[in-house]
DNA sequence: TTGCTTGCAAAGCATTTGCAGGGTA
DNA sequence: TACCCTGCAAATGCTTTGCAAGCAA
């Protein structure tokens, strides 16, 4: 399986410290996970859910189960090497917290859930002046606009 | 009990358009949830979840079922009489969407779960060029900011 | 050897749905 | 009268958990 070698080695670096940290070890499952995530030739989407995680790693003749996808996912939130992200479903999705690509919010169709990403400069510093303000230690924000895409306002 | 009459006029004022629009029609449960909506004696929450509705409707010897609950906050969402807002946990919160105070968006600390509410101007205009820029209509947007309170940074 | 990790299956929790009866327009 | 709304209970879908066995350090 092709990945992208730096990604790989940037997570699995973060991973490797947190579990250092936190008195955790390795596993080959975890392994199988990390290298999905950086895959470079297979489909796993941008906002990824377990599932669709889980199936990926199924299709490529990985053994894990459900369980352990989402015990892992949650470890992975808890080392910032995921983020959660919730796309107005009612299930979690995951996004990549290192700049696989920059960091980006969503624009999403509420009739059709078309997902435009964009990026604003101006909001890291708006972050960073309100935690301040409130004596906050930043840690992530989320911005997400709803509205009807072009299409859908032709209905 | 006592209730905003104020709100209750402007919410229900909005439910029966969109009724009319849609071929609905009124029932007691419905204007159950929405006088708790404007109650101003109980403690119903700023960001409360469906759970805590039904459970307040009980406590105020009123006969409705979860399953109503949830079925009427669906359609007061798309009456755009509440708004859905994802607090990080896995189940869904929601809060009035008109202004019975300020729209206002949410930091909050990700060891207590703090929130803390706060407002900003420049994010109205954000929202118009952003979904301008892409075609879209705008709907409603979700602004969250995730952080450690002053108190947790001392642990 | 210690104790973290896993798979499995069962449990948990929020939410949705099918159905029959009741109520509104 | 038509058909929307409700309660109930069962079903659903995502996620978590208890347990025994396996494996890393």
């Amino acid at each position: 399986m092709e990945y992208n070698e730096k990604l790989y080695e940037n997570i699995s670096n973060k991973l490797k410290q947190y579990s250092h940290r936190n008195n955790l070890r390795n596993s080959v499952e975890r392994d199988y996970i990390l290298r999905e995530l950086c895959a470079e030739t297979t489909e796993i989407s941008e906002h990824f859910d377990a599932d669709e995680l889980f199936i990926m790693l199924k299709s490529n003749n990985k053994k894990i189960s459900r369980a352990t996808v989402f015990r892992n996912l949650a470890l992975f939130v808890k080392a910032q090497i995921l983020r959660k992200v919730q796309l107005g479903e009612n299930h979690s999705h995951y996004e990549i917290f290192t700049c696989k690509k920059k960091r980006h919010d969503h624009l999403i169709c509420v009739k059709c859930g078309k997902i435009v990403e964009f990026t604003d400069s101006f909001l890291d510093k708006k972050n960073k002046d309100i935690t301040k303000k409130h004596g906050f230690k930043l840690v992530d924000y989320k911005f997400e606009i709803y509205g009807i895409c072009e299409e859908c306002q032709k209905d």
